[in-house]
DNA sequence: TGAAGAACTGAACACTTATTCAGAGCGCGT
DNA sequence: ACGCGCTCTGAATAAGTGTTCAGTTCTTCA
């Protein structure tokens, strides 16, 4: 073999891929799902339709990465936002919290990544991404039944159900639509996070307290 | 004019457009809204293709007619549900209840009706399937909101974050998947009403008390 | 019974996009 | 500098389905 791929080809060959992925990502964020098409992605990208298939087998594939991606970013989020908490119960509402908030910052982004129509079976990619969620949620409710301040329950299930209110109030079609007003935007993650402890036992006079606790770091977070 | 539609024509073109509505139900209910598509929904219905555009403008107009005769359905049993029960907090378990066991026994339909890819634009129709339920749920939390059972909140917000914490648990990708077993069946119902009971306010120890109440009346109505 | 109009049929059409691939361009190692 | 092969291009292709419509069958009423 007399080609080898040198250092400055391998940087460029990963820029390209990631601008793919980025075009994909405005894409999606801008206009939903529906927007992510191999030639608008392309031309966002600066290289022809059929070079995006050098980086990426299919479009279900392409797409499965971005979930991927923004699943990953996300998680991350959560896991940080839950290990600055001071306590099982703080660190729940903190990651609660989190959710609503980068939701509603990216609205379209999220629906396209959780639940918007796509032509394309992105099955696999949206159920591995909701597992890693929820099973992360359910492991800091765990954490708050085994210190005793909750009850005991199936804690999966009620991560499960915990992210699909949360969803559905916040990025569904019935999502209140008026939150570019900041403090309503406030209200609606703090009324969303009391609903979401109360749910899993947390009492109102304490789940109250630790909503305030919560949502304000968590804004300061979503922000940087 | 020398020809006027007889009563028995008007029978039979309505039986057909009822046939033609069954048929797609049916085939959601089998494999999902991937299968009804207008070839496959003439089969069943006993007609051609085309005649299927005689009885609805596109595709679009019959998934929109289908999922409001759902959605009516689900309306009528919520409220059958509701309206049976004692007071303002038996009815909102109850509401939660019926909604948690029709989507237990028609899986696939409601994942169809609620969620499901649809490669024709449906969203008015599921918007407004989802804004009567949330309605009707948000209505009954009022009820025991005045009552005094509940500390006061934005109904309509809680409503449907209920019902998006019930389809997620119930029927999103991450639903538990064993629910032939009946009790299994029960628990899960159970569990999801006792925390939507929760969510909106009830205090742990009745919520307990109104789920076992809700759920056995429910499940009869169920199978009947 | 026959003419006129309504309803039905199903093969052909239309349209949208993902995907392919032959040729052009470029980077690597000699 | 040069040839080889990797990378890129973008127009052509492919495939799945909703929709149409000319022809056929059925229904009405004089």
């Amino acid at each position: 073999m007399v080609y080898r791929r040198t250092h400055q080809v391998v940087k460029r060959l990963a820029a390209r891929r990631s601008a793919i992925l980025a075009a994909a990502r405005d894409a999606a964020a801008e206009s939903g799902m529906a927007a992510v098409q191999i030639a608008p992605v392309a031309v966002r990208a600066n290289v022809a339709a059929g070079t995006v298939y050098r980086y990426f087998p299919s479009k279900a594939d392409l797409i499965s990465e971005l979930i991927a991606e923004v699943s990953r970013d996300e998680l991350a989020a959560i896991r940080r936002a839950a290990d600055a908490a001071p306590g099982p119960s703080s660190a729940m509402a903190a990651a609660v919290s989190t959710v609503a908030l980068h939701v509603l910052s990216q609205r379209k982004l999220a629906w396209g990544i959780l639940a918007e129509p796509v032509d394309v079976d992105v099955t696999a990619s949206r159920l591995a991404s909701r597992r890693e969620i929820t099973s992360e949620i359910a492991a800091r409710i765990d954490a708050a039944v085994r210190a005793g301040h909750l009850p005991a329950q199936d804690t999966q299930l009620a991560a499960t159900a915990l992210l699909g209110a949360l969803h559905e109030a916040l990025v569904g079609p019935l999502a209140p639509d008026n939150l570019d007003d900041q403090a309503k935007l406030r209200d609606t993650v703090q009324s969303v996070t009391l609903l979401a402890l109360r749910a899993v036992g947390v009492m109102d006079a304490r789940a109250r307290g630790l909503v305030v606790q919560a949502v304000l770091p968590a804004k300061a977070l979503v922000g940087a």
